[in-house]
DNA sequence: ATTCCTTACATAGCGGGCTATACAATATCT
DNA sequence: AGATATTGTATAGCCCGCTATGTAAGGAAT
């Protein structure tokens, strides 16, 4: 059982995701965005006002990590944050005008870098692997839910 | 043209990488490993005493990164590293007795893990699903490989 | 032999992911 | 009301990727 960086599918899985993550970065750069950024931008462009709590449940990355990347943001002139009126605990995240302004550009190169990477293959190749790969996270991510039988023994 | 995680190509790699990052930790982290240290782990058990531009060339990642986790390698007992008997700016890596004893149970697990992230897939979908993303490397990079035209000019 | 280029490695500094932990505000329970 | 639990956010510290730059050794050219 050989194990090889050719038909490891971890390791080629990696391999593609740094090949996009490099050419998302290579696009959006110029703009002022980063990989981290972008997909937080994408939900604030979708819905303005969001907590933390709910980017993190939307985007998908942990909570310090969405902390860091919205300080950054808050930093880099992206968003301001500004607590609830209600809930003193919450900072919400609005978009600056500049923010705003970077939905049309950003969007259009990210759509043309992710394409670019999965240029190689045929229109229904790239039906298939998204799928495929949908398949994989969702089948996986529904199987870890299962496991969490451990808080009702103490 | 709705931008969306559930379609977008990078953000699925992206997140489906994660899922094999974190998976592959887990299962190599009681071992004293990490997703960082085990593919240049691989390269050495196949060939032991590689010095870093090897390393470098075969793993895929920069040079600086690998200067880095062949420091933190040696910090934690994984190998040793020599100069080079005949070119004294190579300093070559060894594996230790401890680095040596964990190739079995660390390709163990890792593959076991690896199949555990796409066991949602049939096993003609995980066939597929590695020789789309395999083709889409390939074609990506040697088509990057052929915009190489500018240092003629100066 | 000196100069210059290239190569091998290290370092600095940052983005972005993670876990673990702290802390304040809110909610709940008695 | 007061004690306790939960929730929202922040911080510390690490791994691991990157670019840019420094440095020492080797090789080439004159």
């Amino acid at each position: 059982m050989t194990f090889s960086r050719r038909t490891s599918s971890g390791y080629l899985i990696n391999h593609l995701a740094r090949l996009f993550a490099g050419a998302l970065q290579d696009g959006i750069k110029p703009l002022g965005l980063s990989t981290g950024v972008f997909p937080i931008m994408v939900h604030l462009w979708d819905q303005d006002g969001l907590t933390q709590r709910e980017l993190v449940d939307h985007v998908g990355i942990e909570q310090a990590t969405m902390a860091n990347t919205l300080a950054r943001m808050e930093r880099d002139g992206l968003i301001k944050r500004r607590p609830d009126t209600e809930d003193r605990r919450v900072r919400r995240a609005w978009l600056t005008q500049h923010g705003k302004a970077l939905q049309d550009p950003a969007l259009a190169v990210a759509m043309a870098q992710n394409t670019s990477v999965l240029a190689g293959l045929s229109d229904q190749e790239q039906r298939q692997v998204v799928q495929l790969i949908s398949k994989a996270i969702h089948s996986f991510e529904s199987g870890k839910s299962h496991n969490l039988e451990k808080e009702s023994a103490a």
